[in-house]
DNA sequence: CGCCTTTGACCGGCGC
DNA sequence: GCGCCGGTCAAAGGCG
């Protein structure tokens, strides 16, 4: 389904299909990302919220082994309050890369990893640190071609990247100074 | 000591 | 109702 020839390298991938959304929300990926990744497929290009999907997501999460992505958009179960059913947007992409953490400039806890069917390779669950920030993301390894991760990001952050503004402070400090003259 | 990962248990949804 | 499956919890342990 990946339509076209992969981009060689990392930074050519943010350039056509890559939603401004996410650039806003993870701006130091091509800063941060490591050489050896290369960005093979960013699915769809868009956010995709639950009501419509993207054709090439929906492939993808056909591929990952699970069925339909709707899950999330049923009524408040409230069990325990275990349960927030928000309509969250939430988009994957696949990468090619020797880890499977890639460095986008949050900081992420890992809360949970599942064996999936249809996949050699577990599903790894984390969660965004910061408190007020719900944002969740998925990782998991291909199991058709071992080189590929794919990461799903669920929700947006609602705080700045912490590794962002450690990277401009100083040149923000810089900027103020010179500013003064 | 604080933050993180690991890991088995638990829960809800869904299909039969 | 039952079992499978995916997602989450939380206790325990690791590490700097």
């Amino acid at each position: 389904m990946e339509g076209g020839a992969p981009p060689p390298n990392a930074c050519s991938f943010f350039s056509p299909p890559l939603p401004s959304t996410f650039q806003n929300h993870y701006p130091t990926f091509h800063q941060q990302t490591a050489p050896d990744v290369d960005w093979t497929v960013l699915l769809s290009g868009q956010i995709g919220f639950e009501e419509e999907k993207p054709q090439a997501q929906s492939a993808l999460f056909e591929s990952l082994g699970r069925g339909s992505e709707e899950e999330m958009s049923s009524k408040e179960k409230g069990k325990m309050g275990r349960t927030k059913k928000i309509s969250r947007p939430r988009f994957a992409f696949q990468t090619r890369s020797a880890n499977d953490i890639l460095d986008d400039g949050y900081r992420w806890r890992k809360y949970g990893q599942k064996a999936v069917k249809n996949s050699i390779y577990p599903r790894s669950y984390y969660r965004c640190t910061h408190h007020t920030c719900n944002v969740k993301k998925q990782v998991q390894r291909l199991s058709k071609d071992t080189s590929i991760v794919v990461t799903t990001y669920e929700g947006v952050h609602n705080h700045p990247c912490e590794k962002l503004m450690e990277t401009l402070s100083p040149l923000l400090k810089q900027m103020q100074f010179l500013s003064r003259f």
